[in-house]
DNA sequence: CACGAGATACGATTAAGTTCGTAATATAAT
DNA sequence: ATTATATTACGAACTTAATCGTATCTCGTG
């Protein structure tokens, strides 16, 4: 039951065109191409084909209307966020994301970071 | 200079044999098909084989002193999460860990966590 | 209506990952 | 030594991902 949106982990490619459509917003082939090809050398086709692929697993929303048809990404990036962390906490830190956020912070953190970690943490806290 | 060791990201089979390195410690193959098996099925000459690559990308390091070799993680498991963090928090976090450490907050914590987590943000504040 | 620009669709290619069967090798037992 | 057993080595099959060339379609403009 309910297989649909969630479970599907977008592939490097994949999360890359992610990336561009969450900054865009809903976007032409075109667009997203352009976009990519500031930072990558990436034919057209080829995000036009990674692009109808993520359609087909539901990654993407289109609208075809228009000739030129426009893709939006069918989560949001918070949700995806969150559903490539459980991923990793079950696959590398034991289902703990504890473990997880100690190990991220030990790695490098800004005395402002700290401070708006710490901040969070006061506002979990008084929640429930 | 220096693509030996770092670098170098697990596939996910790769990844559930190196937690099983991590657990037992050296061990051979059978020993790390064994334990894979109470919670999956998978052929003995796959984990070999995966085993064989590994050692191939330097995963792991083996010792062929005696007739079944011994494998053993090449990495230390913080070492391989560091890795994965980073990885993750290029891909998905614009390079932020502030903001995955918060994303990974906001989706559950106990009270004894943010515990947990306080204290470690007080020693990072006093290091330095 | 025909044409050309710009778009999508399709299919082929290459590489990597996963799986496992079979062959070859080494060790232990009879 | 011969046989049985355990292990490694090899290579094939299948899948998914990524890339792109070519074919096809659509539509505005002359």
């Amino acid at each position: 039951m309910a297989r649909d949106n969630n479970g599907i982990k977008p592939t490097e490619a994949e999360l890359t065109l992610l990336n561009i459509l969450w900054k865009l917003g809903p976007a032409t082939v075109r667009q997203v191409h352009e976009t990519v090809s500031e930072t990558q050398k990436t034919g057209y086709t080829t995000v036009l084909k990674i692009l109808q692929i993520m359609h087909e697993k539901t990654l993407v929303i289109r609208d075809e209307s228009n000739r030129a048809h426009v893709y939006a990404a069918a989560n949001s990036e918070t949700f995806t966020q969150s559903s490539l962390l459980k991923d990793l906490v079950s696959k590398a830190f034991g289902g703990s994301t504890s473990k997880l956020v100690m190990r991220a912070l030990n790695n490098s953190t800004s005395k402002e970071e700290i401070a708006d970690i710490r901040q969070l943490l006061n506002e979990l806290e008084q929640q429930d």
